[in-house]
DNA sequence: TATTGTTATACTCTATAACTATA
DNA sequence: TATAGTTATAGAGTATAACAATA
């Protein structure tokens, strides 16, 4: 199953947490199913906050897909009832995006069952996932930093 | 972005890495054109080893989808002459899989391209990148331990 | 002129069900 | 009867290009 290859240990690290999402993915689909959603369907509800109104651009954003294909996976949340699209007031070009009552109910339940960790995860020791949370954390943040004046700077 | 809860520490790794695939995902879809295949069609070339034989079952096994999605994805992989269909010795019904000298020179930069970890993980010091890796060989091997008693079981 | 979102188009991925050929 | 793979079908995700409304 592996190549006989001695990867680098941060190419290996990836290897290993690839392997972990995509042997998590049987177990995103079932979840999808049981919400009667699609993949993505489930990952924009996911996104979007109750609490406040997104332009459909930042969604494509987030989702780091074309804005075409966000208008298909709205219009099929809109049709379920999930979210709705409103005017906005400043750029009427722009159209927010705001989850419903019954969204919000269904992505508290969502949210829930996806923060699930997969067994791999779960079989850690306590003091070990609280470290591998603690090194994922420093990646993010260097990532972060790594990018964001790249965005100040423009 | 981050919902206002305080998740356990593995539920927050867990969502690290999900956010940590999700952000490659364009690098992922941009490797996919380079190469001019389509994603699922990277990753069964890529799981294929060049030095055996394996049938579409086993490829569906490892792919985690249905058996009737990979004649599909086989089809164009051959149709691109980069494996090919062969029947089994011992049974007729199965069809062995085949990289091509030519999928073989694709796949060795693919897989030389696909395993160059993202910028997050790169930023992490050597020491941190070796700890990383070794807490996710660790879940790993929790999870095939804690797998094989129920396969051997059955 | 540039930008936001939609529509049209084409291809891939996805599963279910029915089928063929083998076992 | 059961299994490996194919085909038919239908729905969803994906990007590109052309478009309308607005800035």
């Amino acid at each position: 199953m592996a190549d006989n290859k001695e990867p680098s240990p941060a190419g290996e690290a990836w290897g290993l947490i690839v392997g972990l999402f995509f042997s998590s993915r049987p177990r995103f689909f079932q979840l999808a199913q049981e919400f009667d959603l699609a993949p993505m369907q489930l990952r924009a509800l996911k996104e979007l906050q109750p609490d406040r109104e997104v332009p459909m651009s930042a969604l494509a954003s987030v989702l780091f897909c074309d804005a075409s294909n966000v208008t298909g996976i709205v219009d099929r949340l809109e049709a379920r009832g999930l979210i709705e699209r409103r005017p906005s007031a400043e750029d009427r070009r722009v159209k927010m995006l705001r989850v419903t009552p019954e969204g919000e109910r269904v992505r508290a339940q969502l949210v829930e069952r996806m923060s699930e960790p997969p067994p791999a995860i779960a079989a850690l020791s306590a003091a070990d996932q609280r470290q591998l949370r603690d090194l994922l954390r420093k990646a993010q943040a260097a990532a972060d930093a790594a990018a964001e004046p790249a965005l100040s700077a423009r």
